[in-house]
DNA sequence: TAATCGATCTTTTTT
DNA sequence: AGATCGATTA
């Protein structure tokens, strides 16, 4: 004991302190919620600078979330300011740094933009002709899963994720094409360099004389491709350190592995295991109830998790008449404690949100909603998102389709085929063909290259930043005198938004939508506005719009974080809250269908549990649990049963409001429950079928219809068809019935 | 080519 | 209930 520990892990227990003086070997944190993980990581990213003299440069840590990556850049910068300059990013946006730089070794061009989910649909749509939506929806996705678990066009795996013919076509073409486009999607991200990592060794070798230290927070939610990608960041000298909690996997449907978790030690010899037991948030009460219902899995690494609080304040399980009394119920409780700041109302659908909005509206309860934003989603952004992408990447197919002829300019499907004939160069394509066009085309496509060089005019390419500031005074007075002047809906001239707006402007598109419908046209228009208003930080160069898309694809979050000053309510998904925390929690809707969902069975359900678990364990003080024995659903009033959950924790946990529903009478005490069964009793959920012309199949839904239930069945070629069971039982036949 | 009507589906969860 | 998509129609 000769030198005295730092002050700053004065407050550390002594498993959190063993962790973060512990070198050498690589490192497995099992830390349980509310341990204190975050804690352990900043502040042995501090410890590792401020002690160890490491070059804030050489660490690197990596989360899932921007908003665990922002919170934990600023935890690790209060005890040690360097930490500024590690590099703490989440898993995609290291790839696109990393794409960023080397790319250009496989060929990539160093200005793509990243296609979200609903960019990747339209660019299959155009390689898949002739496809039902649907269909294509379903090809999309699990192209996007094939990518997760980093697999290839080629590789005979991808059977294991859909064995079709179609699929595989599908997903070459669409590689294909999105390679010729020079764009990336998501999965990309992630694969590219580990591919890139693999093939240039020397690279490899120079990521490793780098990054001396790698630590991944939330390790239970990496999925295949990311732990090759940890795999291939580890060398001879790195310092390999994560931390995860298999009860808080929730994001398998996603393509994680919990399994990583438990292979880390496989995979990288000598690793060393700490766990975290100690659970400082919740009270003691709050842990038990969490604990019961994840107790219930099968599929555990098994951790015992220790509360240090005191018994506290006895859950409570609401059950009540309605949503309307739900969203009231919660208004109440809040409103009575007061602390707006203090509480969460949790649910597990986004959908979910909207009468508690309501309510909270009418009553005058300011509050905030996490993570449905949709913003990025409407219709008037992603056409500017559109005209942004064309200028940056003119051979953006998906993004020149969506907008050459909005508003409409008499640019047909013949003429469009002509131009993408024209070249891949899209910009190119279009000024070469125009002249052989219809005058009607013609005059349309030029209106529409008008307005992407007005666009790129906007951007000063050889920027010193003095001269930028000049030009955006000038641009400014200009943008004002214009809008005295009544020209133009939007205000822009700082920095990027000048772009956005003239693109906007210039290509009709402001127009467009303000004429559209008046109700939502204004609407339309200051979405726009914010838009403008967002760009207005980036740097109005091409660099500047590079940045600008990159972080609206992979951060959506953007401008929630100024709402979180105020002190309101936070109305959030349960998949949202993980790595947040409450002093007070009301999770809402826990009821059979709603959470878990009907279609849940095995470790799908299994999952729902964790999910619980992790909505649960967020709340420090208090926890509130509310059943509702009718809900609307789609325009109808429906009966619920309460949450299988709530059987499984022990009623003496629970002070119980209300009166529990009969359905709940009778599901109480049954230990395996068919999950839901066709009330003619001929289906139930799971149930291997065979039908003549599609093969096998599974049920994935049941309801009640008009005539009696309608059954779903999704067949092992991929398609989808539901049927009466009244009608048409007779041509599908019920498998292995037991 | 645009507008309108009707059928169908929606409510997972996210980088 | 509301949105969205497709087909039909002007």
């Amino acid at each position: 004991m000769a030198t005295p520990l730092p002050a700053y892990l004065d407050t550390l227990n002594e498993e959190q302190r063993r962790a973060v003086l512990h070198t050498g070997s690589p490192l497995l944190i099992l830390a349980g919620a509310g341990s204190g993980k975050t804690r352990v990581i900043t502040t042995k990213i501090a410890w590792l600078i401020k002690e160890k003299g490491l070059d804030p440069q050489s660490i690197m840590a990596v989360t899932f979330t921007n908003k665990a990556a922002r919170e934990m850049a600023a935890r690790a910068q209060v005890i040690e300011p360097r930490s500024a300059q590690a590099m703490l990013r989440t898993f995609h946006s290291f790839g696109a740094w990393f794409l960023r730089r080397h790319g250009k070794l496989a060929g990539l061009d160093p200005g793509f933009v990243i296609y979200d989910d609903d960019d990747s649909l339209a660019l299959l749509a155009t390689v898949m002709e002739g496809i039902p939506r649907p269909e294509l929806r379903i090809l999309a996705h699990n192209i996007a899963r094939a990518k997760d678990y980093f697999l290839s066009p080629g590789d005979p795996e991808l059977e294991l994720i859909d064995h079709r013919k179609t699929f595989r076509r599908a997903y070459e073409k669409y590689q294909e094409k999105l390679q010729g486009i020079g764009n990336l999607d998501f999965g990309d991200l992630i694969k590219k360099p580990v591919e890139l990592l693999r093939n240039h060794r020397d690279l490899a070798e120079r990521f490793h004389e780098r990054f001396r230290v790698v630590m991944v927070d939330e390790y239970q939610d990496a999925n295949i491709a990311q732990s090759h990608l940890l795999k291939e960041l580890y060398g001879p000298q790195t310092y390999l350190c994560v931390v995860g909690d298999d009860d808080q996997s929730i994001y398998s449907f996603r393509g994680a592995q919990v399994k990583n978790i438990l292979a880390f030690s496989e995979t990288f010899p000598k690793t060393e295991i700490i766990k975290l037991e100690q659970n400082y948030r919740s009270s003691s009460s709050i842990l038990g109830v969490a604990s019961s219902v994840v107790d219930h899995n099968r599929g555990r690494l098994g951790k015992t998790l220790r509360a240090v609080k005191k018994e506290g304040k006895k859950p409570v399980l609401a059950f009540l008449p309605d949503q309307d009394t739900e969203s009231e119920f919660c208004s109440e409780l809040i409103q009575k404690a007061g602390g707006y700041g203090d509480w969460a109302v949790v649910y597990r659908t986004n959908a979910q949100s909207l009468g508690f909005e309501t309510e909270f509206l009418r009553r005058g309860i300011p509050y905030r909603v996490v993570g449905s934003l949709k913003f990025y989603e409407r219709e008037e952004i992603k056409d500017a998102l559109a005209l942004l992408a064309f200028v940056v990447n003119p051979r953006d197919e998906v993004a020149f389709r969506r907008v050459v002829n909005k508003p409409s300019r008499g640019l047909g499907p013949a003429a469009l085929d002509r131009i993408i004939e024209g070249g891949a160069n899209l910009y190119e394509a279009s000024k070469k063909t125009a002249p052989a066009l219809s005058a009607k085309a013609r005059s349309g496509i030029q209106t529409f290259l008008r307005a992407i060089e007005a666009g790129k005019l906007t951007l000063a390419n050889e920027g010193k930043a003095e001269k930028k500031t000049i030009i955006g005074e000038g641009m400014r007075e200009a943008g004002e005198a214009k809008q005295k002047a009544g020209e133009g809906f939007l205000k822009g001239s700082i920095g990027l938004s000048e772009c956005v707006v003239t693109l906007a402007e210039e290509s009709g598109i402001a127009a467009y939508h303000l004429s559209h419908d008046e109700v939502s046209g204004n609407q339309r228009l200051s979405n726009l506005q914010e838009l403008a208003n967002a760009a207005s930080l980036y740097e109005a160069s091409e660099e500047g719009l590079l940045e600008f898309l990159e972080h609206i694809e992979l951060d959506r979050s953007l401008g929630e974080e100024t709402a979180e000053t105020a002190e309101a309510v936070t109305l959030i998904t349960l998949h949202n809250t993980k790595g947040l925390e409450f002093k007070r929690v009301i999770m809402t809707g826990i009821e059979q269908g709603i959470f878990p969902r009907e279609d849940k069975t095995g470790d799908d359900l299994e999952e729902e549990r964790r999910l619980f678990y992790v909505g649960a364990t967020r709340a420090m003080d208090e926890l509130y649990i509310s059943s509702c024995a009718y809900r609307r659903m789609w325009g109808k009033t429906m009966p619920m049963a309460p949450s299988i959950f709530l059987q499984e924790i022990d009623q003496k946990d629970l002070r119980i409001i209300g009166e529990r529903p009969r359905s709940f009478a009778q599901t109480m005490g049954r230990e395996e429950r068919r999950p839901v069964k066709s009330s003619d009793g001929r289906w139930a959920l799971g149930d291997r079928v065979y039908h003549d012309d599609q093969g096998y199949g599974t049920i994935t839904q049941i309801r009640e219809g008009d005539q009696g239930p309608v059954v779903k069945v999704i067949f092992e070629n991929g398609q989808e068809r539901r049927f009466l069971s009244s009608h048409q039982s007779s041509s599908y036949i019920k498998i292995g019935d037991d």
